[in-house]
DNA sequence: CCGCCGCCTAAGCGGCTGCTCAGCAACCGT
DNA sequence: ACGGTTGCTGAGCAGCCGCTTAGGCGGCGG
């Protein structure tokens, strides 16, 4: 019962306020940051924290290599106050894995929406996706990473969204191959060359690197246009008016 | 001393026989598909299907979801066994990716020398590398993601190894720059960006799927030199002498 | 002021973990 | 025929795992 309490609560934070939270990740974003707190509206106080240790920890040393005891002391509690937020460190996995790629998915179907032409949404995707992965890489590394440490039921419900963000990426490719502006032999292979490029980031960024989340996402556009067969220079990342290349 | 041993045996089969080695991988290689057995040559027979036990199980369930009992089953042995091989269960994870990625560098080193202009150098690099990700998927799981799980100094050696790969694939990337064969921003960025591709495939190709590990390695040598802003169209794989494009 | 309730801890339970060890069977050169 | 080496097993140890339970503390409605 109390258990359920804290789960929950995470829901309510994803559906309810859907709105605000775009608007919280937008900012975020912006000001480009701080430790990875996209968990920012999650139920009581210390159930954040311990899904904030969590996340840590399973980025760090993998889902199973890592105790409830660890967790619960990076929150600062005894281990028997995860159990009353969560169910199982199963849980805590699947809450960090589900609001990931529903987040996922967000940004690929907003990117994906923002622009006209199939080159500039491609672009736009990539670019949003890329930066998603290298901001908020230790989240990023738990989602794309551990999902095999699910349950059975969970792990269904999470590769439904991951098709969800493959069928986007290919909506985009198949409008821009119809379209006549890429050239792509063959769609569904190429748009899970995609994904894998953007999804990758996460492996090996570090927050200390040379290149910013904004440079990767920027260069990773272009490198995607370049697969499909696209002319270069795109505009943007908003619709923004200002045309600087070509 | 007698674990000591086994380690020893893999070793030897690495430098002691390494020209039959290769050999016998292009043998695998152009008759495709057993199961993976890139490990022909190791040590006494128990300790091959030690190996072979444990990469199974390392890449279903990650090295830290499996039991040494498991690999011991597996391997139709019971769980001490395994101690008369191998000293603890990182060592065989240690094996595994050492001998893994000295593959990755030889594969990648070979088919970078195997044509002469960097397209052709790029094209059959990435082929031969998407190949070896996808026909042996299940080892180049292992090798690719369960790094982390390696003692300290075993990992140091491992990431050592990985910095080879990605010189490799940043000089043939600055060979065609030089050359103006290619237009590349970030080669750095870029030479990543491809690695990330080819090693991805580890993670998401499944043997019965629609394309086979020549299809992938083919359409990915494709996208890459249009990454790389190369004109299409290269060579075959070896130097066949048989030119069909341009 | 009391009694209740949400949040937390100390202690600990059963079970599984990586790994060890004594012993044994098969094979070896002599 | 035989002592020794090699490869393996059955049994088991210490320790850590996920998770539970009983109880306490502080705030809040009445």
């Amino acid at each position: 019962m109390a258990a359920e309490t804290g789960a929950e609560s995470v829901e309510a934070a994803e559906s309810a306020d859907a709105a605000d939270a775009v608007k919280e990740t937008r900012g975020d974003a912006d000001g480009a940051g701080g430790p990875d707190d996209s968990w920012g509206e999650v139920a009581p106080d210390a159930a954040r924290r311990l899904l904030l240790a969590a996340v840590e920890a399973f980025a760090e040393r993998g889902f199973h290599a890592t105790t409830t005891r660890d967790i619960a002391s990076r929150a600062g509690m005894s281990p028997a106050a995860l159990y009353i937020h969560y169910r199982t460190k199963e849980e805590l996995l699947y809450q960090i894995s589900r609001v990931g790629h529903e987040r996922s998915v967000r940004i690929l179907t907003e990117a994906g929406n923002s622009a006209v032409t199939p080159a500039d949404r491609l672009a736009a995707a990539v670019r949003a996706f890329v930066r998603w992965h290298a901001e908020r890489h230790t989240t990023a590394r738990v989602v794309q990473y551990e999902l095999n440490a699910l349950a059975e039921e969970h792990y269904a419900e999470i590769v439904a969204l991951r098709r969800r963000s493959e069928e986007i990426l290919r909506g985009i490719l198949e409008d821009g191959v119809a379209a006549g502006d890429f050239t792509v032999p063959d769609i569904r292979g190429t748009a899970l060359a995609v994904l894998s490029l953007c999804i990758d980031v996460a492996r090996w960024f570090r927050s200390g690197g040379t290149r910013t989340p904004e440079e990767i996402g920027e260069l990773y556009a272009g490198l995607v246009l370049r697969m499909v067969g696209a002319p270069a220079a795109p505009a943007a990342e908003t619709a923004d008016g200002a045309d600087r290349g070509a």
